[in-house]
DNA sequence: CTGTTAGCGCGTTCAA
DNA sequence: TTGAACGCGCTAACAG
């Protein structure tokens, strides 16, 4: 491993100049920096990231906080598109990351996760999908440890910033749409887990619209579950003249059950996956940007990592009716 | 930040007593130990990962190359599987691991692939579906400078080891029984894209499929695209008894095409993802466990990071049917 | 069994 | 404008 001694022997200058023209730093003439570029060249130098992080006590990693729900994979596009987002803005920023899985840290005490991340020389973290009741999350971010974005969680502090679309506005809109279209005047809403902070806001917006348009509402908790929402329409849709759901995959769930039940009902969703594409029935959801949202949660960490304060970033989103055709490419 | 000095002074020992019982090494005695570990507890010290890997020379960290698919975000399951598999392994083996997709070194030529990993400590590398013409991270192999793992191709030298199930043996198996359930004589195979390796693998199980059972095959390559699967089939099928096709994503474009055509013919896939659950049609298909294998490849990094030579390693699989009841949940 | 010492590769003063 | 010297936190000989 040829390191910037033999650089610098090389080039025929000192160390310290090497250094200053790798990390473009000014008070190196001209010449001297052909030079050293030239010994760089030749030599196929690499400089030592894990040593540059030491000497210079910036261990600015990030660590990319993701929770698959291992049962229902069909909603995996979500994380891959966090994934791409966050990596690419992460490369493009110079950012280390480090992808971690719930899974990874469960049953860690606060400490222990702190411990964990540090022990991993993480500054950052970006937490995805954060539940009401995961303590331990919530207060890594009180604590202020670490400088934090959350994604689809209201928090902000100095050290957090929050990225996420207007989930109150977004389940009006969208559920606004497709009872508009059938004049639609009871509806069953089959919300997500309780414990989720998007639950509630889209929830909100669904009492919001109730409101506004004068309908009555039956309101069940489908925990973001295919089944569990299958079941709540079974149960509760025949009464109902529309079915409105917080996530596609219930949507979904919920489609199949009217399909099984033999009858009619509009249904909505909401996340824009794939998936509504194959099923055979276009219902009307939200598109959010994954990417481009994971991507912003980046810069975001980033700006936190350089002493901004944190804040809150809304993110647009679209709504869309979803046809095999223009998924199957 | 509190550092092994400090915690060898508040113990009252030497540094290096402090790092070896760190790293349990021998040759200290039990009370010395108990001392240390308290002071450890007290000042609540977190070794620096970075600072250990600088001075032991053992920048092992493993970068996992992904190609997902942009288009076809159906399949970011397996993605997703390959990934939660490593990193939970790693973890495991304590192993620090980078996720790096295709596209952040789309351009690169091998030289600078290799200083990109390297800039990032990299030592060994896991690639996962690696196409015949990428020969690109074909010489990075070939050079044996970093460790690799091959998912899914069969390139096997003294730094590179091969982890995949025996693909030619599993599209055998899974066509003949969809075959033989019809007694079909004449068979459409859709196979992948040509440059992959498992292309050619499964090809070759067919062909050994045609022989054995004196049928007849239409080969046409479908590129892993559902779109240039339907039209295959749309063109294809109709003279034909049965499609075999090399993906699910592929299968379910074949079934939908006959569904527009109003004719049935017996269709199987290949992969298991749970797409397969959503599409309305039973289909057999081959079931890889993806975690199981993205969790062998990051032992055999680790083995061959030890210093073993690579080998080849055969990972099973099963032959199944996917229904919508079994998916859902 | 314990402590001393010499680096690992680099960033950063501070004199020259 | 340059370069020698120190230190980041830790590991690994080696000496005691």
């Amino acid at each position: 491993m040829v390191s910037i001694k033999e650089v610098a022997r090389h080039a025929g200058v000192a160390i310290s100049t090497v250094s200053k023209v790798i990390n473009g730093y000014p008070g190196v003439s001209i010449e001297t920096k052909n030079k050293v570029q030239q010994a760089i060249k030749e030599l196929n130098y690499i400089p030592n990231s894990i040593a540059a992080a030491l000497s210079s006590k910036q261990y600015g990693r990030v660590a990319l906080i993701l929770n698959p729900k291992r049962q229902t994979q069909a909603a995996d596009q979500i994380c891959m598109q966090y994934l791409l987002g966050a990596l690419d803005m992460a490369k493009e920023l110079k950012l280390d990351v480090v992808t971690i899985f719930a899974s990874m840290i469960a049953g860690m005490t606060t400490e222990e996760v702190a411990i964990y991340l540090r022990s991993l020389s993480i500054s950052g973290v970006v937490i995805y999908s954060l539940s009401k009741e995961d303590k331990i999350l919530q207060r890594l971010i009180q604590q202020r440890q670490f400088a934090c974005v959350v994604v689809d969680a209201p928090i902000v502090n100095e050290r957090t910033t929050s990225v996420s679309i207007n989930h109150e506005q977004a389940q009006y809109d969208v559920a606004k749409k497709t009872i508009m279209d059938d004049n639609c005047k009871r509806v069953l809403y089959i919300a997500g887990r309780k414990d989720g902070y998007v639950t509630e806001q889209r929830l909100n917006g669904m009492k919001r619209l109730v409101e506004d348009l004068q309908l009555s509402m039956l309101v069940r908790q489908g925990n973001f579950s295919e089944l569990a929402a299958r079941n709540i329409a079974l149960k509760y849709a025949r009464n109902k003249d529309v079915v409105v759901c917080a996530s596609d995959l219930m949507a979904i769930g919920a489609m199949n059950a009217l399909i099984d039940m033999d009858i009619f009902r509009p249904v909505c969703g909401f996340d824009g996956i794939t998936l509504m594409g194959y099923v055979g029935k276009q219902m009307n959801t939200i598109r959010q940007d994954f990417y481009g949202i994971s991507s912003r949660a980046i810069q975001e960490i980033n700006s936190l990592l350089n002493g901004t304060e944190g804040q809150e970033v809304i993110m647009p989103y679209d709504i869309v009716k979803m046809y095999y055709k223009d998924i199957i490419c």
